[in-house]
DNA sequence: GGCACGGTTCGGTGAGCGCCGAACCGTGCC
DNA sequence: GGCACGGTTCGGCGCTCACCGAACCGTGCC
């Protein structure tokens, strides 16, 4: 299988989709990823037999249902990585146009999703915060701690199962901010940390962009939790 | 920029093509590279546009010329990461169908270009000498050694100019050998190597395909440089 | 100035492919 | 058996886009 090939399956946005979707490291049937993409399960089904003859995805099949998952931590790396420089490379529009993009993009500075974690000065600050209370630790790249998983288990979050098993997502990968120019929390664990804050509204989404607004019992929670200290959502952008 | 459109933008066999070539570290005109891939100037020229626009190339401007490279090592690593699980995922056809696709399958697991590295048994092998001899390190991740560099010298082995600096490729990665399920070498020196054993008909493809035979002169100098000792290529496969 | 040449722009063509709806298949429930 | 439903296959439609050749622009050499 050729570079073009590979690039070719993710090169589309509904596959693209179906992928992002499958880095939360669980199995969904055809239908729940049809659905989700918003179009005909015909297509999915299409687009399925496609990514799992490329090797990105694999499947098990129960019943009528249809389970895929990515085939692998390798192939949910790559996928992440795609991501991560797809989200860090500079448009062409370093500056910004008008009042409106200049609003969106202070508010992304701030806040918001990088792919399915948390990113912008509140990713980073997050970020931090774990590493100074020893809840991650930076050897050889980041890991989880004891701690950590006491901690996650204590404020009630959950990883995904096959989290960091083989086949599983990595619990932790560094996600380069291109905002920050520093490295905030990716992999499993940012995803299931985002999650998180949005299922207990710590933060909302501001419109239908990445950006996000940070509530007043997201400020509550930071502070107790970790000790995180947020500007203001509003007044400073 | 999505995922969907960086990926689209390597989905194209010509750009990937593009891009693959400039993963040697070096800047190369336009025309050099439609000559490189087959297509008339003009394509070339529209394709290097939206490599660049996309972030993944860089264009520097010299009188007649554009001299376009890798925007960077992100992008470096982020093309060799697609190659590598290109290459890695298994296609379709575990099970060699008939004696023709058996013999080119023990050809390509003796020695084969990964890439534009070696991979293989022949790989694995040189990796592996190299570790030995203490002219690469595994801390925190492969790193050339100072004696690994006066090595380089010795035996005339030139690195990329940028190779290692800031906006150039890497010079040792690792990449999961298929056949072998081991690691062997890529990044810049990876591919310094295999061209030099190229250049110097140490090893000559079989071919049209990656596969590749280790020559006498071949056999000798991995013998004499790195103390490794090759299989035949006859009679064994 | 004039020519050669590298590179770009533009119009047109053709192929690939993503999409859907309709028909069909198999499983699981009643 | 009969029905509901998840999933697949197939045919057809329309769009995108990679390609080329021709015309054009700018640089550099004579």
């Amino acid at each position: 299988m050729s570079l073009a090939q590979l690039a070719g399956l993710l090169a589309d946005p509904t596959r693209a989709e179906f992928c992002t979707a499958l880095l939360d490291g669980r199995a969904w049937t055809a239908g729940e990823l049809a659905r989700h993409a918003g179009v005909a399960p015909s297509t999915a089904s299409e687009h399925l037999s496609r990514l799992i003859a490329g090797g990105l995805l694999a499947e098990e099949r129960q019943g009528r249902h249809r389970y895929v998952r990515l085939a692998g931590p390798a192939a949910a790396t790559l996928i992440e990585d795609l991501s991560t420089y797809a989200d860090t490379t500079a448009p062409t529009q370093p500056p910004p146009r008008n009042l409106r993009d200049s609003t969106r993009m202070s508010a992304e500075a701030r806040a918001r999703t990088c792919y399915d974690h948390l990113a912008g000065r509140l990713g980073v600050a997050v970020t931090d915060a774990l590493l100074e209370r020893g809840l991650v630790a930076d050897r050889d790249g980041l890991t989880i701690t004891r701690r950590g998983r006491a901690w996650l288990a204590d404020v009630d979050i959950e990883l995904p199962d096959r989290t960091g098993r083989k086949g599983g997502r990595p619990v932790v990968r560094s996600c380069l901010d291109w905002t920050e120019r520093r490295s905030h929390l990716g992999g499993a664990l940012g995803a299931a940390l985002c999650r998180t804050a949005l299922d207990r509204a710590w933060v909302e989404r501001i419109g239908s962009g990445r950006a996000l607004r940070v509530t007043a019992d997201g400020h509550r929670a930071l502070r107790e939790l970790l000790g995180v200290e947020m500007e203001s959502g509003r007044g400073d952008g």
